[in-house]
RNA sequence: GCUAAUGUAGCUCAGUCGGUAGAGCAGCUGAUUCGUAAUCAGCAGGUCGUGUGUUCGAGUCACAUCAUUAGCUCCA
């Protein structure tokens, strides 16, 4: 007998029973909803046989990783669809994500979204066909022979480099249809119900641009076909939302063809918000230690030959001239470390200067590959809040925490910090020839950032890979609307730069040393941030960012007069006001005004005129009644004062 | 850059088998002077992304190119 505790309650079960007949046993609902179980905090297959006492929990979609399994397994019964309807299919792999489930399949035509639909109804039969999956376990000789003689050529390879790890391979067989896979699994394929293929797109073979094209089918599923209606309401909704629709809309920006891919227009409304949070960090910036610098926006290629960006990114570089024919080739520039290091570079520095902190309201030039550019979230030119902090390595740790704290307040100001992730991004040591330094110069520039991100109680996730060419960094992600992550701020350290461009202080004891350097933004970029501000408030912004903060509408044109006063008594205290003296219903203004997210309409009619007040309307509160102009302009201005969210 | 889809009036879209371009909203003009999300009427608006072909004839077919979108790759 083994002992099971089940959330604190102890239970006793026979040796080898799996975690399915314990659902069972606890109730055929929990069975038919279970997805898999957790076994010490151990993620497990429903088919698990249990031999040792152990905490256990039954998974089901509501928990997070119930919906991997459940997705996953859906993601077989679709390559199974696959194989049926294209035999010649070739399988790569068919994980879950945050949002659903895909595979990769070589060997076909692309899928048209006919073949989608196709794929949808045998899904159904699969589905009503009530496949049991089994898992059983080969050699790799012979989970390779097996692949092989099935014409699997990607499972081939990934079973070849398990192969080493001398473990058994294990597959999951439903009905005609049997795929390499660690699991977990659902029961059987009656246990999916609502299934929508969403997409299919190409990706390469293991991520890699040198190999095989294969073609990624996206869906999702749900236990409730409600549940996928829900969802795919929610996705409508999302587009309603999403920066690259209403910042056209509602004219924050635009592009134009002549002008050319990943340079958008910034249109007076998105010019004007961008203003105001530029003041708004460069003050603050002011207020915490910053000094501003302005450097040139170009340079000679030795520069960046110099720092080692020529050497890496030339090809997104910006270059004017040939290096063949020219004496002199110049490249726009797309960072601004090295600029930033000449103003450190302009004189000795003592151990007593530092640190030094400087900040740069820096517009760069990235020349990303066509398929990169997105709305304003990726662009060819952009603006960023940029920043090189260069300190001691006993100051390194409170520099950081005060990057850090600037962040967290540009965030929480903005109403961004609830959504936001950290991820540590460290260099990959099987990929050298991304990075300079040597290993020993990361271990040590990784240990220290990690201490300090462990001190400093942050809670983030690793990114193997994702570190800068010279140094790890600290990325504050965020999605968009639709759930892609993104990079928002990133915090670097750097120990690599500061050596190659000979920065150097006279420490105490006399020794000259280099630097650490914090590379970083406090709002990161101003296009992208503006992005996502327009997703995250759909287009209403908070009413000191708002670039139109009140609108006054004059019932007819007899109150014409009367509007203007109020007008000119608002812009005068310094609100962004307009009157709207269009000869148009109240009704009719109201709409437009609302339609393009005005936070303030202010009435002026028979009424008002009488009584010298205006009556307010709020974007969402709707109508707040008759105030004066003064009770009013003191609500309005103590709101843009606080920077209040709404 | 790769795979695919899309590109028609300022915007959203229709346009059948290749036969000479259409709606709603927005705009302009006039009437209306109105109380919390659309007043009525009239007018104007187009090298059908661009280019080159095929054809008696191209928005429609082919090729190239530019741009937009999704995904991949990339992101200093």
């Amino acid at each position: 007998m083994v002992k099971v505790s089940l959330k604190g309650e102890v239970r006793e079960f026979e040796n080898g029973i799996t975690v399915a007949d314990i659902a069972k046993s606890i109730g055929m609902g929990l069975y038919k909803a279970s997805c898999a179980g957790k076994i010490n905090g151990e993620v497990v297959d429903l088919r698990t046989p249990i031999n040792e006492d152990c905490e256990l929990a039954i998974l089901t979609f509501d928990d997070p990783e119930g919906k991997k399994a459940y997705w996953h397994t859906t993601s077989h019964i679709m390559a199974q669809a696959v194989q049926r309807l294209f035999p010649e299919a070739v399988f790569g792999v068919g994980p879950s994500v945050d949002n659903g489930f895909y595979y990769d399949i070589g060997g076909v035509k692309p899928f048209t979204p006919e073949d989608l639909t196709k794929i949808e109804g045998e899904i159904k039969k699969i589905i009503k066909e009530n496949l049991p999956l089994e898992r059983f376990e080969l050699s790799p000789e012979e989970a390779e022979k097996f692949m092989a003689e099935h014409g699997q050529k990607y499972k081939v390879e990934l079973i070849q480099e398990h192969a080493g790890k001398g473990e058994a391979i294990s597959l999951y067989r439903q009905g005609d249809f049997t795929d390499l896979c660690a699991g977990p699994h659902l029961m059987s394929t009656g246990c999916v119900k609502a299934v929508k293929l969403t997409t299919a797109t190409a990706a390469y073979w293991r991520g890699d641009a040198k190999n095989d094209m294969l073609q990624r089918v996206y869906g999702i599923s749900f236990p409730k076909a409600a549940q996928l209606e829900e969802h795919l309401t929610a996705m409508e909704e999302a587009k309603k939302r999403d920066h690259n629709i209403l910042g056209r809309q509602l004219e924050y920006f635009t592009t134009c063809d002549l002008i050319g891919q990943g340079l958008p227009i910034l249109l007076p409304n998105g010019a004007r918000v961008i203003q105001l949070l530029q003041r708004f960090v460069e003050d603050e910036e002011q207020k915490r230690g910053w000094l501003l610098t302005k450097t040139p926006l170009m340079a000679k290629s030795d520069l960046y030959k110099l720092s080692g960006h020529w050497d890496h990114y030339k090809d997104g570089m910006f270059v004017l001239g040939d290096e063949e024919k020219d004496d002199e080739v110049f490249a726009l520039r797309p960072m601004t470390c090295p600029f930033q290091y000449q103003a450190y570079l302009n004189r000795q520095r003592s151990y007593r200067d530092l640190p030094l902190r400087y900040n740069e309201t820096s517009t760069l030039f990235r020349n990303e590959a066509s398929g990169e550019m997105h709305g304003l979230i990726r662009v060819r030119q952009f603006t960023i809040s940029e920043g090189h902090l260069m300190c001691r390595p006993d100051q390194l740790e409170d520099e950081f925490k005060g990057c850090l704290e600037l962040v967290i307040f540009m965030l929480k100001t903005l109403g961004l910090y609830e959504d936001v992730s950290y991820r540590f991004s460290m260099w990959d040591p099987d990929n050298r020839e991304k990075y300079i330094g040597t290993e020993e110069q990361w271990n040590e520039a990784q240990d220290t950032m990690r201490r300090i991100l462990n001190h400093l109680e942050i809670p983030y996730v690793e990114g193997v890979g994702e570190a800068a060419f010279y140094g790890p960094k600290l990325d504050i992600q965020i999605k968009n609307v639709y759930g892609k992550e993104d990079t928002l701020i990133t915090i670097q350290i750097d120990q690599m730069l500061a050596e190659k461009f000979g920065m150097e202080y006279v420490d105490s004891d006399g020794k000259r040393k280099n630097p650490y350097i914090i590379h970083r933004t406090s709002i990161g970029c101003y296009e992208r941030t503006l992005a996502l501000l327009i997703e995250k408030y759909a287009g209403a912004l908070p009413l000191w960012l708002m670039p139109e903060q009140v609108r006054i509408l004059p019932i007819s044109e007899r109150f014409h007069d009367k509007a203007q006063e109020v007008t000119e008594a608002l812009k005068n205290a310094g609100l962004r006001a307009s009157c709207d003296m269009r000869s148009e219903k109240i009704g009719y203004k109201i709409r437009e005004a609302q339609l393009q997210k005005i936070p303030y309409m202010l009435i002026v009619g028979e009424k008002e005129a009488e009584s010298d007040t205006v009556s307010v309307r709020h974007r969402k509160e709707g109508d707040l009644g008759a105030m004066s102009v003064e009770d009013f302009l003191s609500k309005a201005l103590m709101q843009v004062a606080t920077k209040a969210k709404d």
